[in-house]
DNA sequence: AGCCAGGCTACCG
DNA sequence: CGGTAGCATGGC
């Protein structure tokens, strides 16, 4: 499958998307077309919060978490290492064990003192798989590295495992973190809409 | 009113 | 190895 001509065609149907989305004033901002966020440290340990709070969530849910840290202060690596978050983070679901990993993820954060994160660190953490390391790749750090989900082996009725159609996908796509940021994205979208129906 | 969301781990055979 | 229960809230 040629998936360049599957990007240009999802392109053209949906439009940019501006992931991944920044909260400021309390919702969501995409930012279509810009390439530059993150924009700072804070910007990327967010995209990595919000991460790991949307797993098997609506980014719906995942946002009223993260606004709720946000709005209490707790949306640092320290806050989250000592505080207790579990109500806040409560509308993410899975509260237990999403307090457990973002304080996992935050420890290993302060660790590497700034340093980028690779990505055999961030699957050898507890609560991190490969669509939740290679978000945090791709959309924090600019990585050229492909986010396969469960809409992208629905919609291109794929069933191999999931570093077999990472590299597939890769190997067909320009190696632009822009591309393939809004490819993702634009997955995303069109799985959404073609579910209700 | 059940099914599912921008998954992952643990455990089973 | 492949398959699946459990985790939890909120929207439709």
């Amino acid at each position: 499958m040629d998936f360049y001509e599957e990007y240009k065609k999802l392109l053209k149907k949906h439009g940019k998307q501006g992931w991944w989305p920044i909260i400021k004033n309390n919702k969501s901002q995409y930012h279509p077309g810009n390439y530059e966020y993150p924009r700072n440290e804070s910007e990327k340990f967010e995209i990595s919060i919000g991460a790991i709070l949307t797993q098997n969530t609506t980014w719906k849910n995942a946002e009223k978490a993260l606004i709720r840290l946000k709005k209490n202060k707790k949306l640092s690596p320290k806050a989250i290492i000592n505080e207790d978050i579990k109500e806040l983070i409560r509308p993410a679901g899975y509260y237990n064990q999403k307090e457990k990993k973002l304080k996992i993820f935050s420890k290993y954060y302060l660790e590497k003192k700034g340093r980028e994160p690779t990505r055999e660190e961030l699957l050898g953490l507890w609560g991190i798989g490969y669509e939740t390391a290679d978000s945090i790749l791709l959309y924090a750090y600019k990585k050229p590295i492909f986010v396969v989900d469960a809409y992208t082996k629905r919609i291109f009725s794929l069933k191999e495992d999931y570093e077999t159609i990472r590299k597939k996908i890769e190997s067909n796509l320009p190696s632009d973190y822009r591309i393939y940021q809004e490819f993702h994205a634009l997955i995303v979208e069109e799985g959404k809409k073609s579910r209700k129906k």
